[in-house]
RNA sequence: GGGGCUGUAGCUCAAUUGGCAGAGCAACGGGCUUUUAACCCGGAGGUCGUGGGUUCGAUUCCCACCGGCCCCA
């Protein structure tokens, strides 16, 4: 098949056909042809000429008559081309045509006897050939790991794919837009670092030969941007991607898109409210609504409302409920260790009351958590970067964003004392074991930084691509991911093109 | 880490109680001037994921391996 394509590429060369012109003057988008001539009766002329461009999608052919459904980024329209019409180089042009080439055609805009709107095409142009063959036309590439691997022809192919990049093209933009129209300064931070902090993970390792030094990536942009803080930007975000050393499954992908927000005189309610503002506004933005359908696990897809207020509630109220009586940190840790086997939640030796509640909410309470609802105060233990709560030293003044069970933003009024963040790095050995791989070295720079003072911070950190999941209703990670993670295959096509190109470039030379 | 499912033509998928491998679309040849996933006729296309084992015979049964998907931890 690509040799037989090769051989019409030759033997349109040959007739001195450009066959790789380098532009084409296009008067219009197929959308603005549908605008302006939409309201058209069947059997219609207008008089006008239009160029378009795009790829062949669809070829009806009748002999003499052919129907072409061609589709740019903006939609589809039909080419009608008779031959008794056709310029005689495009009449040569048109039996060497293929599923897939990207063709210009000039005509005038008209519509069929059966009312549909086309282009009665008199020049039509070869821009570029499609020498392989496209997925089927019915079913087009359903397989969920080629869709990925090669997201060109699901995005030929899959229009809902192409949106869903729209839309996530749409979030960034809004989100940017929010942090920006608020005073932030959008800043970057390196993401080769000598140490991997600001969250419990395992970093990529890297090496850097000129200095001969280990290098990690971040994992998390947080004690950059704070140092920014202390350097007197009062307002900083940004919008980066995170690279975490784990595992792949549906919500999880090696590299991330991840926005951090920094805002100097702010407390946690303050990011409340600021995310109470913001996604609402990036969901308008992006998809025109604020209500979107999720699939529940079992169920249809329910409408979910994303408009504010967000319901409020601490960890353990919302751990008491779950247990049906009340926890608290002086809940006997037998008591709590008692409540965690008994529901199946796997707890260690040595955990303080603050962690086993914490697993009790994320194992039995998080997931149920449908409308978007702020969890706040988390115990210490497992917020070494939070302040302390002002009012019980053992929580901290720190939240989480819940919809449909899932974490969409984490948040805290930071910890600026920089007596209580050492001791806090250094008690982080002793909760996660000397040797485990997310324990990394106290980062002395920003120890050192809070020393000369940040001021009262409130931060945030805001997941992308979940954002993008939700307002998409995509379900898996690597469905708003152009190009996920994957495992190296080598495509099974590769070696039978290698050697037709090559034969075909050899030729030439 | 545990469990389940899965890999067949370029794409989407069948079939086989172990006996010549099937369809639609795409591609190829032919026909057709109003189609909408056009239609009609014809021919072609396969390392049945890889490697072993059992068997007269394996795509099918068994084992291992390589991918992928889902659920659980």
């Amino acid at each position: 098949m690509v040799r037989k394509r090769l051989a019409d590429l030759e033997g349109l060369s040959e007739r001195e056909v450009d066959v790789w012109p380098a532009r084409f003057d296009r008067t219009h988008s197929t959308r603005e042809i549908r605008e302006s001539y939409g309201h058209l009766e069947a059997d219609a002329r207008t008089g006008q000429t239009a160029a378009v461009a795009g790829r062949v999608r669809l070829v009806r052919d009748f002999g003499r008559l052919v129907f072409i459904t061609l589709s740019d980024q903006t939609g589809d329209l039909q080419l009608f081309v008779s031959g008794d019409h056709l310029a005689a180089e495009s009449a040569e042009l048109l039996p060497h045509l293929d599923l897939g080439d990207w063709v210009g055609a000039t005509g005038e805009v008209i519509t069929t006897r059966r009312g549909e709107l086309s282009i009665g095409v008199d020049q039509l142009t070869l821009l570029a050939k499609c020498l392989a063959p496209l997925p089927e036309k019915w079913k087009g590439l359903r397989d969920v790991e080629q869709r990925s691997r090669h997201r060109h022809l699901d995005l030929v192919v899959n229009p809902e794919s192409r949106q869903t990049f729209e839309i996530r093209s749409a979030v960034v933009a809004e989100l940017r837009s929010q942090f920006h129209q608020r005073g932030f300064l959008e800043v970057d931070t390196p993401i080769l670092t000598s140490r991997a902090a600001g969250a419990a993970a395992r970093p990529f390792r890297t090496h850097h030969n000129a200095l001969d030094i280990e290098l990690y990536m971040r994992i998390a942009t947080e004690l950059y941007l704070k140092r920014l803080v202390v350097g007197g930007f009062e307002r900083v975000f940004e919008i980066g991607r995170i690279f975490r050393n784990e595992g792949v499954d549906s919500s999880h992908n090696p590299e991330f898109t991840m926005l951090e927000s920094y805002q100097a005189f702010a407390d946690y309610r303050d990011v409340m409210d600021l995310v109470e503002e913001v996604i609402p506004a990036v969901a308008r933005a992006a998809t025109g609504a604020t209500v979107v359908g999720r699939e529940a696990a079992d169920g249809p897809s329910v409408p979910l409302s994303l408009e504010p207020p967000f319901r409020k509630v601490s960890m353990l109220d919302l751990v008491s409920g779950q247990m049906g009586e009340e926890v608290t940190l002086d809940t006997e840790p037998h008591i709590l260790g008692e409540m965690a086997a008994s529901r199946g939640v796997e707890t260690r030796e040595g955990w303080g009351a603050g962690r086993v509640i914490y697993e009790l909410f994320d194992r039995l309470s998080a997931p149920g958590l449908w409308e978007p609802t702020f969890v706040v105060d988390y115990p210490l233990e497992v917020s070494p970067l939070a302040r302390r709560h002002r009012r019980e030293p053992r929580l901290t003044e720190r939240f989480e964003l819940f919809i449909a069970g899932v974490e969409f933003a984490n948040a805290f009024s930071e910890l600026n004392d920089p007596v209580d963040q050492l001791s806090r790095f250094e008690n982080q050995a002793s909760l996660l074991g000397a040797d485990d791989p997310e324990l990394h070295p106290v980062d002395e720079e920003f120890v050192l930084a809070l020393a000369y003072g940040m001021p009262p911070t409130g931060g945030l950190g805001l997941g992308v691509d979940r954002l993008v999941m939700l307002l998409t209703g995509r379900t898996h990670i690597r469905d708003v991911i152009l190009f996920p993670t994957l495992r190296p295959t080598e495509n099974p096509l590769w070696k039978t093109y290698r050697r037709l190109l090559a034969r075909r470039f050899a030729d030439l030379s």
